[in-house]
DNA sequence: CACAAATGTGGAATCGATTCCCTAATTCAG
DNA sequence: CTGAATTAGGGAATCGATTCCACATTTGTG
């Protein structure tokens, strides 16, 4: 392997001159600098990371924890921290946790010990133990998904969606509307949007039966069963259900159409996350639209602030929703 | 921060020591690897990975190079890659090329700067200086995708699969197919599936118009487009569209239905890929199933042959695919 | 013209590990 | 009991960069 010492040799300088030309720092003549850049062109050499990263303290690297790899929101949200690391010589070291909620601080130290710069977890939930090791850590941490007090996150506004989502079912006219949520441990999916949801109800005076509360864990086989459970068991009959993932939902409308019931006319579906299938299927699903490329971005460009030392970074910042109405409403 | 020489001073022995201990290696008696140990244990610490990379060489990172993040395919198969590595404490480095031929080899260079062990390419072209790039480079690299010799790569049986599906066409009764394919730099989806069509085809004497032959660029869009290009241009009407890709297979659908066609009454339709959007629209999208996280472990485990030195490691590794025969047909 | 400032370059320490080579203390076989 | 093995542990070189400091040369200014 060709080293920096390779170099100073066979353009006649130190090593320290080759260092300059490199970095462009510090004071070289255009005569040593023209030597070094034409042997560096000539080799084809470039600096070990490693010998620098050990002295530097900077990688360059930023680590990347997701639940999952492949679901709409990761790819999405990757896609745009990508867009603005891309551009600024940083690189994304990916790691997932298989929603295994203690994989997230495995996870969260083993990066910490690859020494990435700083890490961006999409989180899934808000822990003390997860929590105590972000605040612990020795880089800056970016949270998306959760809101997380003393830790800069990008967050969409699940409640004000949830509720507008509701109101919007409310308005065409459906009282019995069921909700297939996820685990509470999950305060934006979990707790957020079931409470936009109760909030909307509330709003307008309605009832919440017990059996149209249910709970699923964001694949579409547990949307296909609460389904299943809400539809069975539920005295006054629901007319509609709002899920709280697209995914989840897909798994509902599928149960509704194979049990004979129309969409929208005997019951309305509706979910959150605008994903590719709920386009295409007929009736397309009514959904939320979130921005996730958007979330990554604006993740990495936090990111990038606390690494410059900027202060004043703020701690919270709340994405906006778009609602997409389209036929199975 | 910590370092081993903290360490070695705390529990009064030399960074040797330490440094058996941490690796096990060489001799150490139990009275000085419990002290050891203990103050390890006590202080957190963790050996830096830069200075031992410094020494080593080795740094236990896959750089991975994706054509796009936000696909069914490539994030199936960073899943398949991830569960071979997660268990033996590799870990993944993610770039993506936004479909830019040109950055596959600048993302092959910048990989191998950061001194990755290996680096596994989903590759969407064989151009001869993205091979020469390969051929030449420091570290082992595994291509998934397309088939380059004197590299060992992972792909699919596309010819065998293109063909058999438009057997499947032909056995159904339907006799004018349209194809939509893509670009031919990509050998694999851009010729071998087009292969596969054209031999079906020929086999059973039926000649294909120009017009049944329209080209997209994987998008969902370019499918649309395709499809309403053939529809309109051909004389004998076609009866069937085979698009090479599930995605363009989903832009023809849509164009199909939004022009009062009957699928599969009017015109049949089929792709490539088993996306989960296929499975759920209605008719529900006939297709071909890949396993792509199958691709990807057995590509991570070709890299880890690969960097244990073993040899013979087979250069192509074929997967199987399966027909998934819905109601588009 | 003299002296300060600006410019150019190299020597050597440093970052935090690994590892080769040596020495010392035990253990063991004959 | 003695001379090899075996076991234990330290010293110091090394990996490939960056960077502080010192020194030499050139340029600028009153």
């Amino acid at each position: 392997m060709i080293t920096i010492n390779d170099i100073a040799e066979m353009a006649g300088v130190s090593r320290t001159t080759v260092s300059r030309v490199i970095n462009s720092t510090g004071y070289v003549s255009e005569k040593a600098r023209k030597r070094v850049m034409d042997v560096i062109e000539e080799t084809g050499y470039v600096p070990s990371q490693h010998a620098k990263s050990l002295r530097t303290k900077e990688t360059k690297i930023i680590g990347v924890i997701l639940p999952k790899i492949s679901t709409d929101t990761s790819s999405r949200t990757v896609n745009g921290m990508n867009s603005v690391f891309e551009g600024i010589g940083y690189q994304i070291l990916l790691t997932t946790t298989d929603l295994e909620r203690q994989k997230e601080i495995e996870h969260l130290r083993l990066l910490q010990n690859r020494q990435v710069d700083g890490i961006i977890l999409i989180a899934t939930n808000v822990d003390q133990a997860l929590m105590d090791e972000i605040k612990t850590s020795k880089v800056p941490v970016v949270v998306v998904g959760q809101e997380m007090s003393g830790v800069p996150s990008v967050i969409f506004d699940d409640h004000a969606a949830a509720r507008r989502m509701t109101e919007l079912l409310i308005e065409k006219g459906r009282r019995s509307i069921g909700y297939i949520g996820v685990d509470e441990a999950d305060r934006s999916v979990g707790v957020q949007r079931k409470a936009g949801y109760l909030e909307a109800m509330a709003q307008h005076g309605i009832e919440v039966e017990d059996a149209w509360l249910e709970t699923g864990d964001f694949s579409i086989e547990s949307g296909y069963e609460a389904a299943s459970r809400m539809l069975e068991a539920s005295s006054r009959k629901v007319d509609a259900v709002f899920a709280a993932t697209d995914r989840m939902g897909l798994g509902a409308w599928r149960y509704i159409r194979r049990h004979g019931y129309d969409i929208p006319g005997d019951i309305a579906i509706v979910g959150i996350g605008a994903s590719e299938t709920s386009r295409f299927i007929e009736p397309a699903l009514t959904t939320i639209e979130y921005e996730y490329e958007q979330a990554g971005s604006v993740a990495a460009r936090t990111m990038m602030q606390l690494l410059q030392g900027e202060k004043g970074v703020s701690e919270k910042k709340v994405l906006d929703f778009k609602l997409v109405e389209r036929d199975s409403i």
